[in-house]
DNA sequence: GCGACAG
DNA sequence: ATCTTGTCGC
């Protein structure tokens, strides 16, 4: 018995339209919320890796909120299940990442995801809010480039601005490093923005990206690597 | 109409 | 995402 509920793959949309149907179906069913109680002692990175061939590695790197050291990881790898399309990137993501992390032993309590949560144009409804209800962990999206309207956080680690899309506030540039460029947090599910915030500078005490970030980059490259035959 | 567009 | 040279800084 699997901590994670099982995928089922036969129904993963072929096409953009299904797709974004999907989408729009599922929006209403997020919760920005951070459970009572709830507590953040392991926290999860996800990372894909892809070939020219369209084999597909993922990575997920489990570590400690307190220590940041990893306590876990687990790789899988597939076939690319939809192409790359702005917007609909949950699609192409998500079945290899969610076999990596049904590799996993026990559940994180966070997952961290390369990408948006409900920064996401639209339909609000980005990669880590599919994963969030699809394996009903907290969940937060964490992107290198924004999607949205937004004013320069102050220079110092930790300002932080609101990201905005038709005047809703959907997520928040946040400067994880002083002087760099800020990183773009959105809820995904299971958790409020503040909190997701506080989280994501938890997990940033040096670089600009998430300290697990490099180990699941790393991970994920080099097994597929091994996959394909260097 | 045209460009831009998470990874 | 992936493909690449050089460069700056701790």
């Amino acid at each position: 018995m699997s901590w994670l509920p099982p995928l089922d793959l036969t129904s993963w949309p072929t096409t953009a339209e299904k797709a974004m149907a999907l989408q729009d179906e599922l929006r209403p069913l997020i919760c920005p919320v951070t459970p009572p109680g709830a507590r953040f002692r392991t926290v999860a990175r996800l990372d894909s890796a892809y070939a020219d061939t369209g084999a597909v590695t993922a990575a997920v790197v489990v570590l400690a909120a307190d220590t940041l050291r990893p306590v876990a990881s687990a790789v899988a790898h597939g076939a690319a299940a939809f192409p790359y399309v702005p917007g609909l990137l949950a699609f192409r993501e998500i079945p290899a990442t969610f076999a990596a992390l049904e590799k996993l032993c026990t559940a994180p309590d966070l997952l961290v995801c390369d990408g948006q949560g409900l920064a996401h144009p639209r339909r609000r409804f980005g990669l880590a809010c599919h994963l969030g209800l699809l394996t009903g962990v907290p969940t937060i999206g964490v992107a290198k480039t924004v999607w949205g309207e937004y004013a320069e956080p102050g220079p110092e680690r930790g300002a932080a601005t609101d990201i905005t899309i038709d005047g809703a506030v959907v997520g928040r540039a946040l400067r994880t490093r002083a002087g760099v460029k800020p990183v773009f947090v959105s809820v995904g599910h299971r958790i409020d923005l503040d909190t997701a915030c506080a989280q994501v500078l938890a997990l940033t005490p040096r670089y600009r990206l998430p300290e697990t970030t490099r180990h699941a980059d790393h991970l994920c490259r080099a097994a597929l690597r091994t996959a394909t035959g260097n």
